[in-house]
DNA sequence: ATGGTAGAGCATCTA
């Protein structure tokens, strides 16, 4: 099975890409963040007319979550789950994909440390523990995919130095992502490249930053175990972030080793 | 010199 995520920036300005890109990667579950579109306005029909099933969240002005899968889409949970509180905003998104439990998240970006945007982050972070906690169990197939704005660790930045006292490496951050880790899950990119560095999944479209490796890894494909120990491969395709009118974002893919017994005909 | 670019949408807000 392969599983993707992408932050296309705009799915209306995006879907000549994104048809293109799904159709030479041919993953089997896709989750798309920053879709920018009301329910009503998804184009659930191009996404069909390649294969996919496809659900989405979202509320026509700014972020909004989607998920498409060639492997069937059901249990499909929009927000929160009941229990937690309620997001002002379409930033989560879980279905049931070919036995896999897949949560599609855009979280927060944060602004600045001493933006009120930066509390919203951290406690939106802690409730989509809680949201896993309803969903799933991190002794099943969890996947949860999408766009943290929060890189790891020091050497998912470009120059730790310029993000001294910035969102997105700040300490609480990473102890609210550390705190999705102790629940069961872990990096399904890094599992690949353990000591590998200056592997960016985002590069701001200003100043050349992308040509400049000026990046920042960020959307992130975590796993529980029972995914994480069938890790086969994975990659940024940075060639989608290329070209006319590329996202700012690059996709992130994983391949997972199939199991016979347990998938729905991913691989048919 | 808080710059630079992209998207939504029409004044700025978000990233």
């Amino acid at each position: 099975m392969r599983l993707a995520t992408w932050n296309v920036n705009s799915l209306k300005a995006r879907l000549s890409r994104v048809e293109e890109w799904l159709a030479y990667a041919r993953p089997d579950v896709v989750c798309l963040q920053e879709t920018k579109l009301s329910d009503a306005a998804f184009p659930h029909l191009a996404f069909s007319a390649l294969g996919y099933e496809s659900v989405h969240h979202g509320n026509g002005r700014w972020n909004g979550v989607a998920i498409l899968s060639r492997v069937g889409v059901d249990d499909v949970v929009p927000g929160f789950a009941e229990g937690v509180e309620a997001d002002t905003d379409t930033r989560v998104l879980t279905a049931r994909c070919g036995g896999v439990s897949v949560t599609s998240v855009y979280v927060p970006n944060g602004r600045s440390l001493d933006d009120e945007h930066y509390r919203y982050k951290l406690d939106w972070l802690a409730k989509l523990r809680e949201h896993l906690a309803v969903v799933a169990s991190p002794a099943e197939e969890v996947a949860v995919c999408g766009d943290f704005n929060v890189a790891p660790e020091d050497r998912d930045v470009w120059d730790p130095g310029a993000f001294a006292g910035s969102t997105h490496v700040s300490p609480p951050e990473r102890e609210a992502l550390a705190a999705l880790g102790s629940w069961g899950l872990s990096d399904g990119f890094r599992a690949c490249y353990p000591h590998e560095d200056q592997l960016y999944s985002y590069w701001d479209y200003r100043s050349g930053d992308f040509h400049e490796h000026r990046g920042m890894r960020i959307d992130l494909v975590l796993l529980s175990e029972p995914l994480e120990s069938r890790v086969k491969w994975s990659l940024v395709d940075r060639n989608a972030r290329k070209g006319k009118q590329p996202s700012d974002h690059a996709p992130v893919l994983v391949d997972l080793d199939y199991r016979a017994d347990r998938s729905q005909g991913a691989r048919s």
